[in-house]
DNA sequence: AAGTGGTCTAGACCACGCC
DNA sequence: GCGTGGTCTAGACCACTTA
C-alpha cells in the first residue's frame, strides 16, 4: 500500500493502536490540536483522519470533550463493507477451501441480462465456486463478470481471488456495489453443492458491483447457509 | 431540520435534485469551482457537500473528470442505516398497524444484563411490538431500553414511535449502533404474536444503541419472517 | 476562562482526463 | 494546456464542556 496522504497514514497509525489496545476504551485521544502538533500537520488533516476514525466505529467525537475510543474488539466483519471471500477468510484464520465448480465464457440468460444491462451480443464469465469452512460446504458463490470488462479469465484464477486479479494484473478500479440481502428457498444447484442438512431456505447476499468509471461489471449471488450466515455492521443516525 | 450549516444544506438541496431527477443519471454535476460559486462559499465546503453524497451513493467522483450521478431509484432503504420502523413505514407508505404485546418495568434476565453492560440493581424497560403490513404481522420487536437514560415511558409512546420521543421529548441524541444480522430457529413468542405460516426460521436484526456520550442505552431484536426480509445497502470499496 | 471539536475561508500545489 | 477533483495549510470564529 503506497499512500502519499498524511491524513491515510494517520489514521492507518491510530486505528492500528486501537485494534492493539494501545489505547484504552472509553478515553479520549490526544486532542486535534495536539495531534497537529505531533504529526506535524494542520488541524484539517488531522480531523479528515478523526473523521474516518468516526465513521468505522473507532472512535466518537463529542463537542467539548474530545474523542471518545469506542469498544472495537466486538466487531469482527464477516459480510461487512465490500471484500472477497479470500479477504474475509484471512482476516478470520479459518481453515477455508474454495472449489470452482462451473466455470466458462456464456451468452446469459434473460435475468443475468437484466441484472448487468447487457445487449443481445454481450458475453459474461459464468463462475461458480463453493467454500469449504471447517469441513462443510457452507457458501456457493454466483459470479458472473461482463467480458467487456474482463476479457481473460481463468479457472485458476477463480480458485485464487477474482478480485486479487483484477485488482492487481488488470489494474482496474474496483469502487462501489449495490448489496442486497434476502432469504430464498433452496435451489437443485445449493442441495447439489452444499452440505445444507435440513435447511429448506438459503440467505442470498446480491451484489450488483462498479468499476471508477461507474460501468456495472459484475453482478455475484453469495448464497450462505442458514446457521453459518452473519452480517456485521456500523450505523451512525442521522445527518 | 434547522441546520446553520452550510454544507448540509447543499447535501440536502443536492441529493433533493438527484432524487427527484431534475440531473440525469451518468450526467456530471457542475464542477467545484462552479459550485462554489453558485453557492456563494469556498470550496472546501462543496466537497463536504460532495463526499457527503458520495458516501450516500448519490454520486461517483472521477478525478479529472468531475462527479457523476448515480441512479438512486432502486435504492430503497428498508432496514439499512439506523432508522425506526416509524420512519421506514412512512417512506414505503404502506399500510402498517403497531400492536404492543408487553410493556413494563422489570429486573433483566442474565442475557439482557450481558447485552446492556448492566449491574444487579439496575431496571430496564420491556417492549414488545408485532408490527402488521398489509394484513399479516410480519415483525416481532423486543426493545430492551435501560432506565438510568428512559426514567420514564408509557405503553402509548411505544404505540407511536419510542425514538420520536427520546430524540424530541427527552431530547436525547442517538448516535450509532452495532447491528447483527443472523438467522434462528423461531421460539413460542414469534409462533404467538407472528403469522408465520410454515417457516421453522426467523431473521434476526440485533442492535445495540448508544447516545452521543457513547453510554449503550437499549438492546433490540427485530424479528422478521423470512420471506418478508430485505435488506439493502451501499458500499465503497476500501479506503 | 480555557480547552475541545465544528464550521468556514482563501489560497496553494498535485495527479489525472481530455482536447 | 486546461479543467477536473485530491490534498494540505494557517488562520478564523463558533458552540460546547468542564473547572
Amino acid at each position: 500500500m503506497k499512500t502519499n496522504n498524511k491524513y491515510l497514514a494517520i489514521y492507518q497509525e491510530l486505528s492500528e493502536g486501537i485494534k492493539q489496545g494501545l489505547v484504552k476504551v472509553n478515553e479520549t485521544l490526544p486532542s486535534e490540536n495536539e495531534l497537529a502538533v505531533q504529526y506535524d500537520t494542520s488541524r484539517e488533516t488531522i480531523r479528515k483522519a478523526l473523521n474516518l476514525l468516526a465513521q468505522n466505529g473507532y472512535i466518537q467525537k463529542v463537542k467539548g470533550k474530545g474523542s471518545i475510543v469506542l469498544d472495537v474488539t466486538k466487531m469482527s466483519f464477516p459480510v461487512s463493507g465490500l471484500v472477497s471471500f479470500k479477504e474475509l477468510s484471512q482476516n478470520l484464520g479459518r481453515t477455508s477451501h474454495t472449489a470452482v465448480e462451473k466455470f466458462g465464457l456464456i451468452k446469459p440468460g434473460n435475468f443475468i441480462m437484466q441484472q448487468l444491462n447487457l445487449g443481445a451480443h454481450d458475453e459474461v464469465w459464468e463462475v461458480v465456486r463453493s467454500r469449504k469452512i471447517d469441513g462443510e460446504n457452507i457458501i456457493l458463490d454466483k459470479d458472473y463478470l461482463n467480458r467487456k470488462h474482463i476479457p481473460f479469465l481463468t479457472k485458476e484464477i477463480c480458485e485464487d481471488s477474482i478480485y486479487r486479479y483484477i485488482e492487481e494484473e488488470l489494474k482496474l478500479k474496483i469502487s462501489f456495489a449495490k448489496k442486497e440481502i434476502v432469504v430464498e428457498e433452496c435451489t437443485e444447484e445449493d442441495f447439489n453443492y452444499l452440505d445444507l442438512i435440513n435447511f429448506q431456505h438459503i440467505v442470498v447476499v446480491k451484489n450488483h458491483v462498479y468499476l471508477e468509471d461507474t460501468s456495472l461489471f459484475q453482478y455475484t449471488e453469495s448464497r450462505h447457509r442458514l446457521d453459518k450466515f452473519r452480517f456485521v455492521d456500523f450505523a451512525r443516525r442521522g445527518h
